[in-house]
DNA sequence: CGTGATATTGAATTGCATCAAGCTAAGTGG
DNA sequence: CCACTTAGCTTGATGCAATTCAATATCACG
């Protein structure tokens, strides 16, 4: 469609030029209440539908580039956000997942300190500053959800630097599959037996600061112990949760 | 003064009970203008000052401990802080200092998510949810500070995230130093030359995720190298800044 | 059905932890 | 003011968990 050589983010379609479908589109999010416009009041809707440009992205597409002007905040809407820290040398952290109802954005207008990409196909919410500030100006409540939410996250960063600094590869491994089924539950019934990991290995193991092939060994002697199953697309079924929590370490 | 068996938290004194006395206190506070109050308008000073109470605790007190209800924001007005999460086998990791300026909180009102310990002696000031509330929906450009506050601790624990996860020990210790002597500079006339450590050994290890015979060992080898000497009580000078730097990874 | 991407498994290596001893400096009480 | 005490730090020897290197297996997709 477009060459490769044009900026990734222009290759995002922005969808929904119409207001009315804009409106239409908030009204019937299903995220309206978790994420962080849920704060505001239905009369607010028609504002804050103009507010934001809607995009998505494709699976493995870059949503914003560590370095580049932060003007941005994006709340993901539906699919998955992997923030990715990296070192000039080819060394990359990934420092967090974003799921539905998750925001992320740069601490300043200066520029992102991390490279967004797409997991799996997403769509997203995207607001400048002055759109946002407008806002919640208009509606305080938007501001208090903000900070709590970024207070909130700041807890699940700490629970990540203690896995990251003292957990062993089992105990990463094991803490990361439960986390992660707790966050996306609701997913589909029995969501706390059969969960559907969109990432693959190597995200994990960035993600855990630790190699592939120390993450599927774990994998494999997790299934070996009888406390998972996997199956295909990288589904994971727990078999014995009890002792994954075990396993998990705390 | 008190028995042991006191709540930890009754053992900190608090502070100026004089109302002018507070009010003094804060339009003469050295952290009026870097801390999240510096939001407020000089006009605000005195509903400031009544909304929060002031605490010292001497080196080594508990401010707060993990599990108890998070009723209270502190800001810390001189000395330095950790926040420590810790599982019950005893592995502990420091997810963050705090020095002066700088604000620590739970996410919830439920309860706190880390264990707070002086490391130096510290001045705080502690405010509960419902004073800030009413601070901020009077003034609003407080929670924006707040906001914007908690979004540059986010970056700077994403930042902690990847030295977690990816660097070597060496690594890990060198950007310590850098990053330490950047947030604390201006202690002192050539601040980016000689800093004082308040930490310990063992809180280095333990917010790096090494042991603490593994960072006296890097420090030995830093100093054997000519990057830094170590001087009297923790002081450190760094003699090769560009090395360090590279030292650092990235 | 083939082909490149992704995942698993094995063997060898290594960076850091662990275990163990000695050292240094900051208090503390006689 | 100095010996004693102890918390904090350093250094060395050894072990092991996770990495690295290498080969093979499996999956997803055109």
């Amino acid at each position: 469609m477009f060459g490769d050589e044009m900026p990734v983010s222009m290759t995002a379609q922005t969808v929904g030029a119409q207001k009315g479908a804009q409106v239409a589109e908030c009204s019937r999010c299903a995220m309206r209440l978790t994420s962080f416009c849920g704060a505001l009041p239905n009369g607010a809707l028609e504002t804050l539908a103009l507010s934001r440009s809607r995009a998505r992205f494709n699976k493995r597409q870059t949503i914003v580039c560590e370095g580049e002007p932060g003007t941005l905040l994006f709340n993901v809407t539906s699919g998955v956000v992997k923030l990715i820290r990296s070192s000039p040398d080819g060394r990359a952290q990934i420092v967090g997942f974003r799921v539905p109802g998750e925001f992320f954005a740069s601490p300043t207008e200066e520029k992102y300190t991390f490279t967004a990409v797409a997991v799996t196909d997403v769509e997203i919410c995207r607001f400048t500053r002055p759109q946002l500030k407008r806002l919640w100006s208009e509606w305080p409540d938007l501001l208090e959800r903000l900070f709590a939410m970024s207070c909130a996250q700041l807890t699940s960063n700490e629970e990540q630097m203690f896995l990251l600094g003292r957990k062993t590869a089992r105990e990463k491994v094991a803490s990361f599959l439960l986390t992660y089924a707790n966050r996306t539950a609701c997913d589909n019934q029995d969501s706390m037996r059969l969960i559907n990991l969109p990432m693959t290995r190597v995200e994990i193991a960035d993600f855990l600061g630790l190699t592939i092939e120390t993450v599927s060994r774990v994998f494999s002697s997790l299934v070996d112990e009888g406390m998972i199953s996997v199956g295909i697309s990288r589904s994971v079924r727990f078999m014995d949760l009890q002792a994954l929590s075990r396993a998990a370490g705390d």
